[in-house]
DNA sequence: ACGCCTATCCCCAGAAATGGGGATAGGCCG
DNA sequence: CGGCCTATCCCCATTTCTGGGGATAGGCGT
């Protein structure tokens, strides 16, 4: 439709990818600029066993049916060795180079070599992770007597990590009805260190308090939350960004 | 604009960023592309207590000295706003967005107003996280009475990406040892059970097994990941991206 | 001064989690 | 096949947490 060239391509996808409102139109944007980049598929999934959680979960793509059910039946959302490999950098990747970033397995060489079977050769995956959320990835894909266009990889970079944050937007993956509880110094100390596994008692001496002072403040933020069990307590604060993981595993 | 210029700009950085084998080419490399973006400044940063745990983390910045000074003295790696926000998102952002993204305390909004007295004003995050690492990011700024470069975001979000990733190769960050423990699907459906609030009886109902198995599900999570406690497993399972906020609260 | 919030401390009983030790059965892979 | 992983179940003692009930003291605003 478009023709577009270089960093065209990617003024006219951010354009598409900001004002997209729904995952279709995710998905027409995703069309557009992988096949103006030279690509034939593209994937923006998040990193679950699709079948079983695929409510919370994003995944758009034109990918063969054929492939996706098969990826499907094996639940290889989170063990697909693409997938196990974007968990180990912070920007996109050929799938060439997956053999030096993660170990292979026989069972991961038999998944690439299925994939090559249904019609998917080569690709490019931007990985994309928040902490909190589950890790997900944008892949661009060729068939596989096709070569991945590498000069144009950092664009793919750019829209795929673009694409993925326009998938959170529209999938309202942060969105979160307010009521927020606010937590005295005292309860969000002794929430911080509850989040670092400490019990009442240690609390109490890194605090210089008494054990049953520190088990009041737990008491009073969990009643505050309305939430039954510190593990609780510990996730909602994370995600009001009451404590953040920073805060819990710095030393 | 995304002129050719630009697209020069980003050439370059790449190559350099990609050759870059000290922490001192990459800063030359940085300082270049930020200078030829249009800012002021840049910072390459692990979100961490730089002063406490200097010797495992990374951060390549020229901000000016007294900022620094300001910064390390409050200790502020972790608790920065600028740094909690960039844990909300995956693509770069402008800090006029920091409030839209995170809660501002009365705290945050003096860092914000003494990072401008010190001449430090908007500026441009870009967020890198990989699972098992700390968090970090990539910024460029401007000075107070200065705008920053709209036109050439997406660059920015690309160098911010590219230099990252360099910093973690040039670093050394890619070590196995930040092993992200794997766990089996039973482990992970009781971790996601305990951390909505449920005990084990309650996870064995819902399950269909016995609350003895649920237990032992779950201790042999704590043992993978070495931790004590279901709160820390929680978060360890939530950061890992094993499970996320949006299983935790759907319902 | 009075009410309200905060921080600190205390007691108790019962529920839940933790850290040991086991066992059985099925599947997968070399 | 034999070893390894997984899922399931069981027992025990001890620690920790949870949910009730209290008290004292200081600060803050009206």
């Amino acid at each position: 439709m478009l023709t577009m060239s270089g960093l065209g391509i990617a003024r006219e996808f951010f354009g598409l990818a900001r004002q997209a409102s729904t995952n279709a139109d995710l998905v027409q944007a995703l069309a557009c600029v992988s096949d103006n980049l030279g690509f034939d598929y593209f994937a923006l999934a998040h990193h679950v066993d699709f079948a079983a959680a695929g409510h919370a979960a994003v995944r758009l793509h034109n990918y063969p049916d054929e492939w996706v059910a098969w990826f499907d039946d094996r639940r290889l959302g989170v063990s697909d060795p693409v997938h196990r490999a974007s968990q180990a950098t912070s920007i996109g990747f050929t799938w060439q180079r997956v053999p030096e970033m993660i170990r292979l397995t026989a069972k991961d060489r038999y998944v690439l070599q299925c994939a090559r079977e249904r019609g998917i050769g080569d690709g490019f995956t931007v990985p994309a992770h928040v902490p909190g959320e589950a890790t997900g990835s944008c892949s661009f894909a060729v068939e596989p007597d096709r070569a991945v266009p590498v000069d144009i990889l950092p664009l793919a970079q750019l829209a795929g990590a673009f694409a993925f944050e326009a998938a959170r937007r529209i999938n309202g993956m942060r969105s979160f009805d307010a009521h927020v509880p606010t937590l005295t110094e005292r309860q969000r100390d002794c929430v911080l260190w509850m989040a670092r596994g400490k019990t009442d008692w240690e609390i109490a001496r890194i605090l210089g308090l008494s054990q049953e002072t520190v088990t009041q403040h737990l008491k009073q933020a969990r009643e505050r939350y309305d939430v039954p069990k510190r593990s609780v307590l510990a996730v909602r604060a994370l995600f009001d960004g009451l404590i953040s993981f920073s805060d819990i595993f710095r030393r």
